[in-house]
DNA sequence: ATAGGGTCCGTACCATGGTACGGAGTCAAG
DNA sequence: CTTGACTCCGTACCATGGTACGGACCCTAT
């Protein structure tokens, strides 16, 4: 059998098993079968989880993973399009300012090797 | 003379008072000068608030922000140097899996708006 | 059968980044 | 000299995303 505990869930997906529960608790991960009281966990639910992860590591908030998840494989699919196209918008928004950012550290960095002037213009750098 | 209360500094930073009251206490701001009890600002501490949001939006967190106001100017170059290019490093790691998130979505609008299959495979589109 | 490691549960706590409240003081215009 | 808008202050509160605690089970190996 394929299927495992919290903890070798946890051990896969490295994180805590609180965070389990919690996830659990917020509806973002069904509670599993039990076996004698354990909770008995199988690849679609360690499929879940690396999701929420990636999801949550690209920046969604838990709500949103909590709507993404709630539309898969449903059938609003004018819904599911619409959450796509604006968390791609809102993506874009903030890789735009990343660039931007990564743009004045750049130069920051540079001109800050050259050693000209007094100091490090942080502030200067994000002027531009 | 070009100062402003702060009211005048939420409306061209576009933040709340108590935003800015709370970048003091963390001393992100300095206190400025006061006219009989009032504080009173000048173009510096619109530039450097105008920075702390910029920094804020691109997902620096106000700590870091504090260190790299702190470094402004100032003589520690090395230190500077390494801060702006471990944040280079974040922004690079966060870029990646954002573009990564990005791409999942367009392909789930995709295959959702060519309306093949039993719904819309949100979790399948961030497996690729 | 007993020790250990893992798991159970509710509840409390934490950091971050603000946001709201309410009573008092200030200031310019009418 | 009063009215209204703005500002002052401390303190309390909020949402988000977890993290910690502690006493009670359960399961496996010795």
């Amino acid at each position: 059998m394929s299927d495992m505990t919290i903890g070798s869930l946890t051990r896969t997906a490295g994180v805590g098993v609180e965070t389990i529960r919690f996830y659990q608790r917020r509806e973002l991960l069904s509670e599993p079968t039990r076996a004698g009281g354990v909770r008995r966990y199988g690849p679609a639910d360690v499929a879940r989880l690396r999701f929420i992860r990636t999801a949550a590591g690209a920046g969604f908030t838990l709500a949103q993973i909590g709507e993404l998840l709630k539309l898969d494989a449903g059938e609003d699919r004018a819904r599911a399009q619409a959450l796509a196209r604006e968390r791609i918008a809102a993506i874009d928004v903030q890789m735009a300012r990343l660039a931007a950012a990564r743009a004045a550290l750049e130069g920051l960095a540079h001109r800050c090797a050259a050693g000209e002037g007094a100091g490090c213009p942080i502030l200067e750098a994000f002027e531009g």
